[in-house]
DNA sequence: GCACCTTTGTGCACGCGTTCACAAAGGCAT
DNA sequence: ATGCCTTTGTGAACGCGTGCACAAAGGTGC
């Protein structure tokens, strides 16, 4: 299948943006739903309501890999699906190692989406030695005096830490010393990692705050709202912080 | 910007930029550090270093929150703490219930950072009939059949989803129906959820993937780099896409 | 073959976020 | 006080991502 394979001066690179690679998996997630239903073939407009996102966006998104669709009718299923997955690199097969298995490394050895798509548990890895050859989800648990020759010998260049924050970074050395050049953070840690290693990070209590930034802003509209409709009305206790009237939220600069 | 411009409440919330909400809990995570260690005052410079970012950012970052800093000497530590905390609204509590107690769901019920800061998990709930009742985390399960009573006696605004992917819609319906406003959505589905709902989502297979993508693309690299130093070796599969500095800053979710 | 209808692919403009660079502001030494 | 040194706060430029709107392209029916 030849998909332009064209020799042009890479000089100017046909870099993907960043912004559309982390669409990808979405779409090639739902072009996957449409084909276990066997859908044969979808429009922007269709797959892009089915992947929450604008169509015009994904068009542009799509152009960017090529033009896989056919005007007047849309994308073929089954050819989009390859595409994207060629294109993400999911049609080799991508061993991982979970760094610190506690609750949270357990659940996503656990996790079934994993080994879905081209990823591989190849190893679980801990630094408590009464937890070395303990089975999680059917792998041994090493330990992490094992993990350059685990890393090596596995051909590891993906990496998942889920230890405790303190000890992340010295993990993250670790892995990157043996190799690893791709790592998800799960460590409420900030890594410093050399040039040429990506790191991902996911942090549950981030994602928390972000919410209740906009959950107290939602709360202070509503009451803000409440009080021009009805000037009148019983004084919100508020646990001794007035947020909301109008006052003191944006501070520095107070408005008449 | 001179002072005196914003002077209009109306729309005044619209104020700080939803990339700098997201970084706040960063600066947060760095500041109680330095807090513990009594470091009275932090400069940008050191601080942007704390967090991974750079300093400029940071101070445009501050001067949405206002003018906190002291020029020739940098930030309070204690006051920023605070500073934030308000802003982000973790003075206040914020009970969240989580909704599917697998292996994942079991493991953010015991994740210590939850607690950490303003939340607190008020109720775990599952469909499964067999385990209503047991204890997760020092917290009993409750049936799903409950949910609405649930989330309306403990006032819950946030919602975890940890279900799979199929009943994930159907509980944010009936969380949203319930009350809440807020969800973190770790199933691998695209919530559709009703104006003035805010869904955040962790997707542990989509992280992978990206990774994936610049793990390709870096192998790809090297290759014709190799290549083109001594093309001795084999054809190169081609796919080696233009050069784009790695960046690893890119938050593993996007905003609804 | 031709006209019509549908849907893609993209040029363009706009807005947000990032970064640079520097004047203003505060502290400190003399 | 005064001048120097440090660091903040921010105007301005730039680049990326998004969304609009439409011409081009392919299929279909007559």
């Amino acid at each position: 299948m030849a998909t332009g394979r064209n020799h042009r001066p890479a000089t100017r690179s046909r870099g993907i943006p960043e912004a559309t690679v982390a669409r990808l998996p979405l779409y090639l997630r739902a072009l996957t739903a449409l084909s276990e239903r066997s859908v044969p073939t979808v429009s922007s407009e269709e797959l892009a309501s089915a992947a929450g996102v604008n169509s015009a966006k994904l068009r542009k998104d799509f152009s960017y890999l090529g033009s896989y669709g056919t005007r007047g009718v849309g994308y073929d299923v089954e050819y989009l699906v390859y595409q994207i997955s060629r294109e993400l690199g999911l049609t080799q097969d991508w061993p991982v190692v979970i760094v610190g298995i506690g609750n949270l490394g357990a659940a996503l050895a656990n996790y079934g989406g994993f080994a879905s798509r081209g990823f591989r548990v190849a190893a679980l890895i801990d630094a408590d030695p009464s937890m070395t050859g303990k089975q999680v989800a059917g792998i041994p648990v090493q330990h992490v005096d094992d993990l350059e020759s685990i890393v090596h010998t596995n051909g590891v260049s993906i990496g998942v830490i889920t230890t405790p924050g303190g000890a992340a970074q010295q993990v993250c050395e670790r892995l990157v010393g043996a190799g690893v050049t791709s790592i998800l953070n799960f460590a409420p840690t900030v890594l410093q990692v050399p040039e040429g290693v990506d790191v991902r990070k996911v942090d549950l209590s981030i994602e928390l705050q972000i919410l209740a930034f906009h959950e107290q802003r939602k709360a202070a509209e509503d009451l803000s709202r409440r009080d021009e409709e009805g000037p009148r009305g019983v004084a919100v206790p508020e646990g001794g912080r007035g947020e909301q009237g109008g006052d003191g939220d944006i501070p520095a600069v107070m408005p008449a």
